[in-house]
DNA sequence: TCAAAAGTGTTCGCTATACACCCATGG
DNA sequence: CCATGGGTGTATAGCGAACACTTTTGA
């Protein structure tokens, strides 16, 4: 048994947070998934996530599941929402901040973990543990929320993206499509993107220009504000 | 000295609501704040809230806190960030589930707590206990950006409302002008309003049409899609 | 008599959207 | 030779934004 030491007048919940991890595989939306590999849920996939510490806040915590699963510091990283139900652990009173991260697949390393970790089309995904077939949902609006404010898509493509790339990625998370030329038309006006004058030659030998975000452009127009429609 | 007789292996932390409660005054947007009777932060205003209790969701919570407050069921309340600062309780570790609710002003009765609660305009708004200060800036961010997808201000309004009311009320949340033929015919044209052919004899004796929101139409424009543009 | 507030339509410019052809490559 | 995918420009319709005068009342 073990020793019960934290002691407070009254009941306290535990608090974990959680972390759903977006990537873009060029042409679906992705999440990272780990496989549990202890009750309750055993084998069943959920997010990363863990308990949050005393002496930290559930931003850092969640900073730190995604270093420890990916890798990677220096992410875009948002809180969306808390979790609260009181039966969603069966063990105890637990609930959850969860946050989503935007990451590029191919920069992550596997987790220190040994737990399996596997990516997902997020029209591909298993039915989860606990409930994150909620957190999922929850975190699938309001990333296509958040995207009408801030031009956060670029956070899941590499450096230097084609604009077809860009366009796929937009489509991919807002589940529409786009006629090129408009998309491409819009984006340019907008004043977000960096013209490389580069060249890229794809797999079928078709020639096509490099761009990249411009943060100081953003910075400026976030400033006076605007919206990104779409 | 009090017993403490929940324990745990390790430390949890405490888990309160907090609820941001909006009301508008006809020309102003306002909130309900309480003056704290203990310490700390003995005599400071803060935003109602409390302890989660157990066998409650934080919504049930917040919910509790604000009929507490205001003796109302039923408004529109939602959730918008946990606040997890490691100090933000001199006390103990806490952390707060923050809500803001959308209530009429004239349906508000005394609280059952002998705590003193006033209205403050938002533009003059007190330093706050906690870290309530920021609280307020979150919620008033979160009610700007909601307001993009849900017609959220009908709730501030008496059912029965004139467009200058309606546009007063969005002029004081996003903090613009409009024109008032512009506001007039994009909010017709959306389809929201239900025209009473009713007037009403405002305090110059001028008579001006009254309307109300129309849930039904809301109802299916947010079926196929729809986006509040202002 | 002056200020304040409500009712009412039109014009202009911009932007969103729809749309087609050429070219190079790989199969 | 055909399918795929990238590059490029225009025309139209609808929407956003700017804008003025009349009327009534209270101060």
């Amino acid at each position: 048994m073990e020793e019960k030491k934290y002691c407070y007048a009254y009941p306290h919940p535990s608090v974990t947070t959680d972390c759903v991890i977006f990537g873009f595989d060029g042409t679906k939306l992705n999440v990272l998934l780990v496989e549990r590999g202890v009750e309750p849920y055993k084998g069943r996939w959920a997010f990363p996530g863990g308990f949050m510490k005393m002496n930290e806040t559930a931003l850092e915590g969640a900073k730190r599941e995604l270093e420890e699963e990916t890798g990677l510091k220096d992410v875009y990283i948002k809180q969306f929402h808390a979790f609260t139900g009181v039966e969603r652990d069966p063990r105890e009173r637990v609930i959850t901040i969860a946050y989503y991260a935007l990451v590029r697949i191919s920069e992550v390393k596997g987790g220190d973990d040994a737990a399996k970790a596997e990516w997902f089309p997020i029209n591909s995904v298993p039915s989860l543990a606990f409930d994150h077939d909620l957190i999922l949902r929850e975190a699938l609006d309001a990333l296509r929320r958040q995207i009408h404010f801030e031009p956060i898509g670029f956070q899941l493509l590499p450096e230097k993206f084609t604009m077809t790339q860009l366009q796929h990625l937009y489509e991919a998370i807002l589940g529409v499509k786009f006629d090129r030329r408009n998309f491409s038309n819009k984006m340019l006006k907008l004043g977000l993107l960096t013209d490389l004058d580069e060249r890229i030659t794809l797999v079928n030998k078709k020639e096509a220009f490099l761009y990249k975000f411009n943060p100081e452009n953003y910075a400026f127009l976030k400033e006076k504000g605007f919206r990104l429609e779409f």
